[in-house]
Parts: structure tokens; sequence; C-alpha cells
DNA sequence: TCCACGTTTCAACTGCTCATGAATCATTGA
DNA sequence: TCAATGATTCATGAGCAGTTGAAACGTGGA
């Protein structure tokens, strides 16, 4: 991965909304979610969200396909993990003391927004 | 790792010249480099080095030591482990295909800046 | 064809990041 | 005490990122 494109998904990422995103997307692998559905789950304006998805996609961190009125956005795995896999090894230099954060899975807390608390919009309604 | 910590280290590394500063630091451990010879190495200017370093330490990823006149910056192994293993863990969940990236250690290029190109000129005299 | 809906684009504004050079502070040796 | 050196802080200005609301665009159903 070439250092600016690294720099690019770096600073994709060091946004809170943006970094929502992933997390709302991540558990949702390459099914997705409309940018709508995304809009109502984290509280964003539409065009605030077009905005952070659009930086997001052009760093190669999610993708993006249509599906009749709607765009579906979806985690590019492979774009997140050459940008660990820079730090880890461009930049870190496999540093052993920086390499062991892969090995013990530590601190795994619950996600801040579990895909239970998007809104269906088309399923029923529970009382 | 909090969020906010990730996010401000993800900000301090999302910077060309931060970015080349940790790679010169990384290989030198715990010993360092003075600022100056940071400055020189990587033809920044005094202030605008030391606004830098401030960016990094106050982010968790380096570290500093006063020695007589100099000040000896190194990298925060642990930080800089603790931010990727944020990235993996919280924002990624585990995400096999991201997980991936820890176990090929894929595209070891050479480092840009080579500890060789530093000159040594006045090793840290311990008095 | 028209309307409703989902989404993106645009202009305007605010605030922050980054770069520059001068000034300042701290330490050492003469 | 003074000058030299190493490093940080400050004021200034340019440029970019983020937010907002309105407008525009594309699609599908009536």
């Amino acid at each position: 991965m070439e250092k600016s494109q690294a720099l690019a998904a770096l600073s994709a990422l060091a946004n809170d909304a943006r970094l929502d995103l992933m997390r709302l997307l991540m558990p949702l692998g390459d099914q997705g979610l409309a940018a709508g559905e995304i809009s109502r789950a984290l509280g964003l304006s539409s065009s605030r969200l077009s905005f952070h998805l659009a930086a997001l996609e052009q760093a190669g961190l999610i993708r993006s396909r249509k599906l009749a009125r709607n765009v579906f956005y979806s985690v590019d795995a492979a774009g997140m993990g050459a940008t660990i896999s820079f730090l880890l090894n461009d930049c870190c230099m496999e540093h052993p003391e920086v390499m062991a954060c892969c090995r013990h899975d530590s601190s795994v807390t619950a996600p801040a927004i579990t895909p239970a608390a998007i809104t269906p919009a088309t399923a029923p309604q529970e009382s």
C-alpha cells in the first residue's frame, strides 16, 4: 500500500462520525446498509452522511452498490486490512511490542452501535 | 482504549510529516533521538517539528525525556499497539478478512528513512 | 407524465490544522 | 555573568475539513 493511500485512509478514520459508520457497517458484511438507514441509525443529516460516505469510499474503506432507488454501502475489508497492515509493517516495521496487539484479543468491548439498533423501516413495529 | 483516545492517535498519524517521524523513531527503540537530530533528518524547522512532536506525544504515540540540553523522543510502542488493537477489535470487531493483515507479513518495503542516514553527531552523553 | 422518495451536490459559513519566523526559555561552557 | 546552543511558544496567515439547508438529480410507482 502506498503511503499516500494509507494517509488518506487514516485521515478518513480520524473522525468520530466516520468511525461510528465503520463500526455500524462492519458486522453487516457485504450486504451493507442503505444510505437512508445509515442516516437514521447514526442520526446524521443526509448531506452530512453523503459527505462522510464519500470520504470513506474515496479512501478505499467502503464500497457502494446501487439497488433500485437505494445505494447500499458495505465495508471494504481488504482496504481496512491493508491500512492496518501498513501501520504494522511499513510504519512500525514489525516492532515486536506493537505486533503483540494482534495476538491477545484484549479489550473487546460491546460495539457502540449494535445492528439491532437499526430500525428496519419495513419491519413491523413492535409495541 | 477509549474511542476519543483512538481518534486522537489516528488524527496524529494522519499526517505525512508525523508518519515519517514515527518511521524514523521506530527502529531506534527506547533510546530515541534528540529533537535537533530529528529536525535535521526530516528537514523540518524546529518550530514545525516541535508542533508535530507535541501532537504525537499528546496522542500517546511517543515519549520524551530531557537529557542535558537535549530532549530525546522515542516511540511509545504500547500506545501504538493500543491504537492498532482498537482498529482491529473495537472498530473491525475482529472481522476475519481484516484480521488476516496480521498474519501474512506482506509488502515489507525498505524504510523511507534509514537509521543510518542519521548523523550521530552527539551521542546521548549521560553525565 | 407526474409525483414521491432516496440520495447527492452546492454555496456559505465556522473552526481547525498546518506552516512560518520571531521571540522566549533553559542549559552549558567560557 | 555572558554568549552559544537546543528547544519551545507565540502571533499571524493560508488553506482545508466539517456542518447546514436548499436545490438538483435519478428512479420507480401511480
